[in-house]
RNA sequence: GGCUGGGUAGCAAAGCGGUUAUGCAGGGGCCUGCAAAGCCUUACAGACCGGUUCGACUCCGGUCCCAGCCUCCA
């Protein structure tokens, strides 16, 4: 039974789909005005392991990330760069496609653009429009009643009053109520803009979500996901959108990922504390930043460092020196996963909020039993190594093989290497150990290690 | 000020009203020419104060501290 944290109530709860046979699933996905940073990776993380696992629960998953494409701080930064707004988005665009790739995300199964559903965006607004809960302001930007919504609040759990008393003071008057929101912005000069019947102009933020989201899945899906800041007000605005629009309760199912932090503190554009994706894989590969992801709970808040990602990458590399060298057939792994009860435990782990954490400490219980039945067992320890792997693929990991991992990014080549291997053995064969350690500490600074085992001597970048 | 979360061993990170989380690091041992890897073994927790209970890290109340949202943010 697969249970489900949920925003709108605050707690964990039975996943009950409204239709078995095709779960729905729209997370929000990037603003394309620059690159992806860890914050960004981790939702997309997050929801790759999600929708991987509702697969294998459910026959049918149709998840959908949108992008989106125009906004306020895609026209400044286009601006500033002197490129257009085409030019910048795809750039961008591109470069998350290669992120997502590295970090072994799945695409989903749509990937909308706001500029690719204005039709849709405007159909909602007249539809908002008809029903007297938008209107047009004199500036000519048509805004969002929230007064006119009796569901304001109930996803963030605020309520208008409170939202107003401790709102800032906004000499906007064009609003009937500062809590108001653009739907539609009429275009200044330069401008990129769409015909409307409220005059020439471009969607406000959040209207796209609600769109979209509707024109793939329906007035009514079963889970909206994205990161914890688009609680409120992003979050919150498209309910009022959808529900307002359609008059039909829009999403079951509301779950948020925790943030990325550094030194306790949000990593956010604003505050200019982030990473970026292709900035770390410099250093680490994709799967160690991956791993870094899932080694914690999606809701809690993951605390990004240097330190933190080598732990990453030492655990990695114990689950693959547990299976390197060994693969079993498909009839042997199936019949250790019956006869354990690894599986069961990695996917009740999961079923349970998507608890990784916990289904990794299974994958690490697997490998120390792999370790142990290697000298005993050989054909047991194959098979489950194999399982390993398998249960491995299911949160997205262990997928290469185990040597590439352990052998890559080194400064030496592989035959200068086995060269070096060669000689020392030689000097091993002669007794002449103060040279063969010679030889083991120079390849050491080179950051490779040196391992000898009955069937000779292999190597590992350290 | 209002509303959310959270404070777990040296570090990271979970579950759980009573029984080993897990990984790294540490101690002891096996293995090794010595290492590495691996195996066995061991130590180290639950911010603070009360309460409920036969028994609380886990439930309840209070105190302190931290983060987040209330403005663009994944």
């Amino acid at each position: 039974m697969l249970r489900i944290y949920n925003t709108l109530n605050r707690q964990k709860e039975e996943f009950h789909p409204i239709n078995p046979d095709k779960i729905t699933i729209y997370v929000c996905g990037m603003t394309v005005y620059d690159y992806c940073h860890m914050g960004h990776a981790r939702v997309l993380v997050v929801f790759d392991v999600i929708v991987r696992h509702l697969r294998r629960r459910f026959p049918n998953v149709k998840y959908v990330r949108n992008i989106t494409d125009i906004d306020d701080k895609i026209i400044n930064r286009a601006l500033k760069n002197k490129e257009s707004i085409n030019d910048l988005t795809k750039r961008f665009i591109d470069a998350m496609h290669e992120d997502e790739r590295a970090l072994g995300v799945l695409k989903p199964d749509a990937e909308p653009k706001a500029t690719d559903a204005i039709d849709q965006i405007l159909y909602m607004i007249e539809s908002l429009m008809e029903k007297g809960i938008a209107y047009q302001g004199k500036n000519g930007d048509v805004y969002y009643s929230v007064h006119d919504f009796a569901g304001y609040g109930k996803l963030s759990g605020k309520n208008l009053d409170e939202l107003e008393a401790g709102s800032r003071v906004d000499i906007e008057t064009d609003k009937k109520n500062p809590l108001d929101f653009v739907l539609w912005k009429i275009a200044k000069a330069n401008e990129p803009s769409w015909q409307s019947p409220w005059g020439e102009g471009r969607p406000g933020w959040h209207i796209e979500c609600s769109a979209m989201s509707t024109q793939h899945l329906g007035n009514h899906f079963d889970i909206h996901g994205g990161g914890m800041d688009l609680t409120f007000p992003h979050h919150e605005n498209e309910i009022a959108q959808s529900e307002g629009a359609n008059g039909h309760a829009f999403v079951n199912t509301w779950m948020h990922v925790g943030f990325v932090n550094i030194n306790e503190e949000k990593m956010s554009k604003s505050l200019n504390n982030f990473f970026t994706v292709r900035e770390m894989l410099k250093d680490y590969s994709g799967e160690v930043l991956r791993y870094f992801i899932v080694s914690s709970h999606y809701r809690s808040p993951l605390n990004f460092s240097k330190t933190n990602l080598n732990h990453a990458k030492t655990s990695l590399t114990r689950l693959y020196t547990a299976i390197r060298g060994l693969s079993a057939s498909k009839a042997a792994m199936d019949e250790v996963s019956q006869r354990f009860d690894y599986e069961v435990r990695f996917n009740t782990a999961l079923d349970d909020d998507f608890n990784t954490p916990i289904a990794l400490s299974i994958l690490f219980e697997l490998a120390k039993m792999v370790n142990s039945q290697r000298q005993q067992d050989f054909d047991l320890a194959n098979a489950l190594a194999q399982l390993l792997k398998k249960l491995g693929g299911y949160i997205g990991i262990l997928q290469v093989e185990a040597d590439m991992f352990l052998k890559q990014g080194t400064a030496l080549s592989a035959t200068d290497i086995d060269e070096k291997i060669k000689q020392r053995n030689d000097a091993k064969d002669d007794k002449n150990f103060i040279l063969s350690d010679q030889i083991r500490d120079e390849l050491y600074e080179f950051g490779i290690l040196l391992e000898d085992s009955v069937d000779g001597t292999t190597w590992r970048r350290k």
